[in-house]
DNA sequence: CTGATAATGATAATTATTATCAAAAAGGAA
DNA sequence: TTCCTTTTTGATAATAATTATCATTATCAG
Protein backbone atom coordinates (compact mmCIF):
# COMPACT_ATOMS: atom_id res chain seq x y z
CA UNK A 1 0.00 0.00 0.00
CA UNK A 2 1.13 3.43 -0.83
CA UNK A 3 0.87 6.10 2.59
CA UNK A 4 -2.14 7.64 1.37
CA UNK A 5 -3.78 4.54 0.86
CA UNK A 6 -2.76 3.53 4.03
CA UNK A 7 -4.30 6.84 5.29
CA UNK A 8 -7.54 6.01 3.93
CA UNK A 9 -7.55 3.06 5.40
CA UNK A 10 -6.37 4.33 8.97
CA UNK A 11 -9.27 6.96 8.41
CA UNK A 12 -11.86 4.21 8.00
CA UNK A 13 -10.81 1.98 10.53
CA UNK A 14 -11.44 4.75 12.82
CA UNK A 15 -14.57 5.48 11.75
CA UNK A 16 -15.41 1.94 12.50
CA UNK A 17 -14.13 1.78 15.72
CA UNK A 18 -16.02 5.17 16.35
CA UNK A 19 -19.13 4.01 15.11
CA UNK A 20 -18.80 0.97 17.75
CA UNK A 21 -18.36 2.81 20.50
CA UNK A 22 -14.86 2.19 20.74
CA UNK A 23 -12.27 5.33 21.61
CA UNK A 24 -9.77 6.15 19.33
CA UNK A 25 -6.47 5.94 21.77
CA UNK A 26 -2.61 6.12 20.63
CA UNK A 27 -1.62 2.23 21.38
CA UNK A 28 -4.97 1.19 19.12
CA UNK A 29 -3.52 3.82 16.41
CA UNK A 30 -0.10 2.35 17.12
CA UNK A 31 -1.04 -1.10 16.49
CA UNK A 32 -3.26 -0.52 12.83
CA UNK A 33 -0.37 1.49 11.68
CA UNK A 34 2.00 -1.00 11.85
CA UNK A 35 -0.57 -3.62 10.08
CA UNK A 36 -1.48 -1.53 7.48
CA UNK A 37 2.03 0.13 6.72
CA UNK A 38 3.61 -3.93 6.67
CA UNK A 39 4.41 -5.74 3.53
CA UNK A 40 4.10 -8.96 5.24
CA UNK A 41 1.21 -10.62 7.91
CA UNK A 42 2.67 -9.76 10.67
CA UNK A 43 1.99 -11.95 14.19
CA UNK A 44 1.14 -10.42 17.34
CA UNK A 45 4.66 -10.84 18.79
CA UNK A 46 6.09 -8.94 15.93
CA UNK A 47 3.75 -6.11 15.97
CA UNK A 48 4.55 -5.96 19.97
CA UNK A 49 8.41 -5.84 18.63
CA UNK A 50 7.78 -3.42 15.94
CA UNK A 51 6.49 -1.36 18.51
CA UNK A 52 9.20 -1.58 20.58
CA UNK A 53 11.58 0.88 18.57
CA UNK A 54 8.38 3.91 18.55
CA UNK A 55 9.23 6.58 21.05
CA UNK A 56 6.14 5.07 23.51
CA UNK A 57 6.05 1.21 23.03
CA UNK A 58 2.81 -0.97 23.57
CA UNK A 59 2.28 -3.02 26.31
CA UNK A 60 1.91 -7.07 24.79
CA UNK A 61 -2.04 -7.16 26.69
CA UNK A 62 -2.75 -3.89 24.27
CA UNK A 63 -1.72 -5.62 21.47
CA UNK A 64 -3.79 -8.35 21.56
CA UNK A 65 -6.35 -6.54 22.56
CA UNK A 66 -6.44 -3.95 20.09
CA UNK A 67 -6.22 -7.13 17.25
CA UNK A 68 -9.07 -9.16 19.19
CA UNK A 69 -11.19 -5.80 18.35
CA UNK A 70 -10.02 -5.28 14.71
CA UNK A 71 -10.99 -8.92 13.54
CA UNK A 72 -14.50 -8.28 15.89
CA UNK A 73 -15.18 -5.56 13.78
CA UNK A 74 -14.06 -7.66 10.62
CA UNK A 75 -11.46 -4.72 9.87
CA UNK A 76 -8.44 -7.66 10.11
CA UNK A 77 -8.18 -11.50 9.14
CA UNK A 78 -5.51 -14.16 10.16
CA UNK A 79 -3.80 -15.40 7.33
CA UNK A 80 -2.45 -19.22 7.34
CA UNK A 81 0.48 -20.30 6.23
CA UNK A 82 2.79 -23.71 5.91
CA UNK A 83 5.42 -22.57 8.45
CA UNK A 84 3.21 -20.28 10.58
CA UNK A 85 -0.08 -19.49 11.62
CA UNK A 86 -1.65 -16.33 13.12
CA UNK A 87 -0.15 -13.64 11.01
CA UNK A 88 -2.28 -10.32 10.87
CA UNK A 89 -3.53 -8.70 7.50
CA UNK A 90 -6.22 -6.12 6.47
CA UNK A 91 -9.41 -7.93 5.67
CA UNK A 92 -10.70 -8.27 2.13
CA UNK A 93 -13.38 -7.00 0.53
CA UNK A 94 -15.07 -9.50 -1.73
CA UNK A 95 -13.36 -12.70 -2.96
CA UNK A 96 -9.89 -11.65 -3.40
CA UNK A 97 -7.26 -14.37 -2.52
CA UNK A 98 -3.46 -14.57 -1.25
CA UNK A 99 -0.07 -14.80 -2.97
CA UNK A 100 2.77 -15.43 -0.50
CA UNK A 101 6.81 -15.39 -0.76
CA UNK A 102 8.37 -18.03 1.18
CA UNK A 103 11.19 -16.06 1.32
CA UNK A 104 10.37 -13.21 2.61
CA UNK A 105 7.01 -13.41 3.64
CA UNK A 106 5.88 -10.83 1.49
CA UNK A 107 1.88 -11.12 0.51
CA UNK A 108 -0.15 -10.13 -2.68
CA UNK A 109 -3.82 -9.75 -2.94
CA UNK A 110 -5.06 -10.96 -6.14
CA UNK A 111 -8.15 -11.07 -7.65
CA UNK A 112 -10.50 -14.16 -7.78
CA UNK A 113 -11.35 -15.17 -11.52
CA UNK A 114 -11.75 -18.88 -11.03
CA UNK A 115 -15.10 -20.52 -11.33
CA UNK A 116 -15.43 -21.39 -7.80
CA UNK A 117 -18.90 -20.97 -7.07
CA UNK A 118 -19.42 -23.85 -9.78
CA UNK A 119 -16.94 -25.86 -7.94
CA UNK A 120 -18.91 -25.25 -4.67
CA UNK A 121 -22.18 -26.09 -5.49
CA UNK A 122 -20.83 -29.88 -6.68
CA UNK A 123 -19.35 -29.98 -3.71
CA UNK A 124 -22.54 -29.56 -1.59
CA UNK A 125 -24.46 -31.95 -3.98
CA UNK A 126 -21.74 -34.12 -3.69
CA UNK A 127 -21.43 -34.17 -0.46
CA UNK A 128 -24.58 -32.47 1.55
CA UNK A 129 -22.10 -29.68 3.20
CA UNK A 130 -23.34 -26.10 2.79
CA UNK A 131 -20.39 -24.36 1.93
CA UNK A 132 -20.49 -20.52 3.60
CA UNK A 133 -16.25 -19.66 2.85
CA UNK A 134 -13.55 -20.91 1.60
CA UNK A 135 -9.60 -19.65 1.60
CA UNK A 136 -7.61 -19.84 -1.61
CA UNK A 137 -3.82 -19.35 -1.01
CA UNK A 138 -0.88 -19.37 -3.08
CA UNK A 139 2.36 -19.84 -2.67
CA UNK A 140 5.84 -19.40 -3.72
CA UNK A 141 8.86 -17.35 -4.27
CA UNK A 142 8.15 -13.68 -5.23
CA UNK A 143 9.86 -11.75 -7.74
CA UNK A 144 12.85 -10.32 -5.90
CA UNK A 145 13.67 -13.42 -3.80
CA UNK A 146 13.57 -16.20 -6.56
CA UNK A 147 16.72 -13.39 -8.71
CA UNK B 1 -11.34 -44.07 6.29
CA UNK B 2 -12.53 -48.10 6.74
CA UNK B 3 -10.95 -49.86 9.01
CA UNK B 4 -9.06 -51.35 6.59
CA UNK B 5 -7.96 -48.17 4.49
CA UNK B 6 -6.54 -47.30 8.13
CA UNK B 7 -4.51 -50.05 8.42
CA UNK B 8 -2.75 -49.97 4.69
CA UNK B 9 -2.18 -45.91 5.53
CA UNK B 10 -0.22 -47.36 8.76
CA UNK B 11 1.53 -50.23 6.42
CA UNK B 12 2.67 -47.73 4.26
CA UNK B 13 3.39 -45.05 7.30
CA UNK B 14 5.77 -48.23 8.61
CA UNK B 15 7.44 -49.02 5.41
CA UNK B 16 8.14 -45.42 5.25
CA UNK B 17 9.83 -45.46 8.81
CA UNK B 18 12.10 -48.04 8.12
CA UNK B 19 13.20 -46.53 4.51
CA UNK B 20 14.65 -43.75 6.71
CA UNK B 21 16.00 -45.39 9.43
CA UNK B 22 14.02 -44.62 11.73
CA UNK B 23 12.32 -47.19 14.32
CA UNK B 24 9.28 -48.50 14.83
CA UNK B 25 7.82 -48.09 18.59
CA UNK B 26 4.68 -48.05 20.23
CA UNK B 27 4.46 -44.83 21.09
CA UNK B 28 5.28 -43.70 17.94
CA UNK B 29 2.51 -46.59 16.29
CA UNK B 30 -0.04 -44.90 18.74
CA UNK B 31 0.70 -41.51 17.61
CA UNK B 32 -0.27 -42.78 14.03
CA UNK B 33 -3.38 -45.27 14.71
CA UNK B 34 -4.87 -41.83 16.50
CA UNK B 35 -4.30 -39.74 13.31
CA UNK B 36 -5.38 -42.63 10.92
CA UNK B 37 -8.38 -43.37 12.86
CA UNK B 38 -9.77 -39.80 13.30
CA UNK B 39 -12.10 -37.99 11.77
CA UNK B 40 -11.29 -34.82 11.88
CA UNK B 41 -7.79 -32.72 12.56
CA UNK B 42 -6.07 -33.27 15.61
CA UNK B 43 -3.84 -31.02 17.87
CA UNK B 44 -0.95 -32.28 19.56
CA UNK B 45 -2.70 -31.52 22.30
CA UNK B 46 -5.93 -33.76 21.87
CA UNK B 47 -3.62 -36.43 20.13
CA UNK B 48 -2.13 -36.68 23.78
CA UNK B 49 -5.48 -36.56 25.68
CA UNK B 50 -6.68 -39.18 23.07
CA UNK B 51 -3.46 -41.62 24.07
CA UNK B 52 -4.66 -40.87 28.18
CA UNK B 53 -7.10 -43.44 27.67
CA UNK B 54 -4.84 -45.98 26.04
CA UNK B 55 -3.48 -48.87 28.64
CA UNK B 56 -0.29 -47.23 27.93
CA UNK B 57 -0.44 -43.05 27.50
CA UNK B 58 1.87 -41.23 25.23
CA UNK B 59 4.24 -38.51 26.73
CA UNK B 60 3.38 -35.34 25.84
CA UNK B 61 7.51 -35.03 24.52
CA UNK B 62 7.12 -37.94 22.05
CA UNK B 63 3.70 -36.82 20.79
CA UNK B 64 5.58 -33.65 19.15
CA UNK B 65 8.14 -35.56 18.36
CA UNK B 66 6.37 -38.28 16.26
CA UNK B 67 4.45 -35.66 14.34
CA UNK B 68 7.95 -33.94 13.69
CA UNK B 69 9.20 -36.83 11.83
CA UNK B 70 5.95 -37.77 10.41
CA UNK B 71 5.45 -34.48 8.44
CA UNK B 72 9.38 -34.18 7.66
CA UNK B 73 8.16 -37.91 6.10
CA UNK B 74 5.36 -36.05 4.18
CA UNK B 75 3.27 -38.35 5.62
CA UNK B 76 0.92 -35.73 7.59
CA UNK B 77 0.07 -31.95 7.26
CA UNK B 78 -1.25 -29.19 9.07
CA UNK B 79 -4.83 -28.14 8.61
CA UNK B 80 -5.26 -24.82 9.05
CA UNK B 81 -8.92 -23.28 10.26
CA UNK B 82 -10.54 -19.79 11.13
CA UNK B 83 -10.73 -20.98 14.50
CA UNK B 84 -7.75 -22.96 15.11
CA UNK B 85 -3.95 -23.55 13.86
CA UNK B 86 -2.21 -26.87 13.82
CA UNK B 87 -4.91 -29.69 13.23
CA UNK B 88 -2.97 -32.59 11.67
CA UNK B 89 -3.95 -34.63 8.81
CA UNK B 90 -2.47 -37.30 7.15
CA UNK B 91 -1.33 -35.91 3.57
CA UNK B 92 -3.24 -35.77 0.51
CA UNK B 93 -1.57 -37.10 -2.69
CA UNK B 94 -1.69 -35.21 -6.13
CA UNK B 95 -3.95 -32.76 -5.36
CA UNK B 96 -6.73 -32.80 -3.52
CA UNK B 97 -8.87 -30.24 -1.25
CA UNK B 98 -10.19 -30.13 1.97
CA UNK B 99 -13.81 -29.45 2.77
CA UNK B 100 -14.51 -28.91 6.58
CA UNK B 101 -17.23 -28.61 9.26
CA UNK B 102 -17.28 -25.49 11.82
CA UNK B 103 -19.53 -26.83 14.03
CA UNK B 104 -17.96 -30.84 14.33
CA UNK B 105 -14.69 -30.65 12.69
CA UNK B 106 -15.13 -33.30 9.70
CA UNK B 107 -13.16 -33.17 7.26
CA UNK B 108 -13.56 -34.27 4.12
CA UNK B 109 -11.22 -34.67 1.33
CA UNK B 110 -12.58 -33.92 -2.05
CA UNK B 111 -10.80 -33.86 -6.01
CA UNK B 112 -9.82 -30.66 -7.75
CA UNK B 113 -11.67 -30.10 -10.22
CA UNK B 114 -11.01 -26.51 -10.54
CA UNK B 115 -9.25 -25.38 -13.21
CA UNK B 116 -6.33 -23.90 -10.83
CA UNK B 117 -3.71 -24.08 -13.05
CA UNK B 118 -4.33 -21.87 -15.64
CA UNK B 119 -5.26 -19.41 -13.26
CA UNK B 120 -1.71 -19.91 -11.70
CA UNK B 121 0.18 -19.25 -14.84
CA UNK B 122 -1.91 -16.03 -15.28
CA UNK B 123 -0.86 -15.27 -11.22
CA UNK B 124 2.77 -15.65 -12.10
CA UNK B 125 2.79 -13.80 -15.06
CA UNK B 126 0.70 -10.87 -13.42
CA UNK B 127 3.19 -11.01 -10.64
CA UNK B 128 6.74 -12.25 -11.75
CA UNK B 129 6.27 -15.16 -8.57
CA UNK B 130 6.94 -18.31 -9.31
CA UNK B 131 3.67 -20.18 -7.55
CA UNK B 132 4.77 -23.98 -6.25
CA UNK B 133 1.71 -25.01 -3.75
CA UNK B 134 -1.63 -23.75 -2.86
CA UNK B 135 -4.09 -24.55 -0.75
CA UNK B 136 -8.11 -24.78 -1.29
CA UNK B 137 -10.18 -25.14 1.55
CA UNK B 138 -13.53 -24.64 1.86
CA UNK B 139 -15.80 -24.45 5.53
CA UNK B 140 -19.38 -24.69 5.76
CA UNK B 141 -21.51 -27.49 7.92
CA UNK B 142 -21.75 -30.99 7.18
CA UNK B 143 -24.85 -32.75 6.83
CA UNK B 144 -25.33 -34.07 10.12
CA UNK B 145 -24.68 -30.95 12.16
CA UNK B 146 -27.37 -28.58 9.61
CA UNK B 147 -29.87 -31.26 10.93
C1' DC C 1 20.18 -63.32 22.86
C1' DT C 2 23.15 -59.40 23.23
C1' DG C 3 24.79 -54.83 22.72
C1' DA C 4 25.02 -50.42 20.40
C1' DT C 5 22.13 -46.89 19.64
C1' DA C 6 17.73 -44.65 19.11
C1' DA C 7 13.71 -43.32 21.49
C1' DT C 8 10.98 -42.53 25.57
C1' DG C 9 8.93 -39.96 29.32
C1' DA C 10 9.41 -37.00 33.27
C1' DT C 11 10.24 -32.60 33.89
C1' DA C 12 12.52 -28.12 33.35
C1' DA C 13 12.78 -24.18 30.35
C1' DT C 14 10.94 -21.33 27.03
C1' DT C 15 7.38 -18.99 24.52
C1' DA C 16 2.74 -17.43 23.59
C1' DT C 17 -1.62 -16.00 25.23
C1' DT C 18 -5.02 -14.54 28.62
C1' DA C 19 -6.52 -12.46 33.10
C1' DT C 20 -6.14 -8.96 36.79
C1' DC C 21 -6.17 -4.44 38.55
C1' DA C 22 -4.39 0.11 39.90
C1' DA C 23 -3.22 4.13 37.17
C1' DA C 24 -3.75 6.91 33.02
C1' DA C 25 -6.26 8.70 29.13
C1' DA C 26 -10.39 9.68 26.15
C1' DG C 27 -14.11 12.31 25.20
C1' DG C 28 -18.70 14.27 26.52
C1' DA C 29 -20.69 17.98 29.44
C1' DA C 30 -20.35 22.31 31.65
C1' DT D 1 -10.78 24.64 28.68
C1' DT D 2 -11.64 21.84 32.82
C1' DC D 3 -14.00 18.28 35.17
C1' DC D 4 -15.89 13.76 35.53
C1' DT D 5 -17.23 9.24 34.18
C1' DT D 6 -15.86 5.40 31.87
C1' DT D 7 -12.78 3.05 28.96
C1' DT D 8 -8.28 1.65 28.16
C1' DT D 9 -3.62 0.91 29.34
C1' DG D 10 0.50 -1.48 30.89
C1' DA D 11 2.81 -4.18 34.39
C1' DT D 12 2.64 -8.47 35.81
C1' DA D 13 0.62 -12.83 37.30
C1' DA D 14 -1.53 -16.95 35.57
C1' DT D 15 -2.29 -20.23 32.13
C1' DA D 16 -1.31 -22.91 28.05
C1' DA D 17 1.58 -24.69 24.40
C1' DT D 18 5.92 -26.06 22.74
C1' DT D 19 10.77 -27.28 23.03
C1' DA D 20 15.01 -28.92 25.45
C1' DT D 21 17.41 -32.02 28.72
C1' DC D 22 18.86 -36.37 30.25
C1' DA D 23 18.72 -40.75 32.77
C1' DT D 24 16.22 -44.92 31.66
C1' DT D 25 14.09 -48.09 28.41
C1' DA D 26 13.24 -50.35 24.05
C1' DT D 27 14.41 -51.55 19.28
C1' DC D 28 16.56 -54.32 16.04
C1' DA D 29 20.82 -55.84 13.54
C1' DG D 30 24.10 -59.26 14.15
Amino acid sequence: MTPSEVEQVLNSWQDSLHQHGYRMTRPRRQVMEIIAASETALTPQEIYQKSLQLERSLGIASVYRTLEMLEELGLIQQIHQPGGCHGIWPALEGHKHHLICRDCGQMQVIEGNVDIDGYITAIEKQTGYRVDDHWLQFFGRCDVCLN
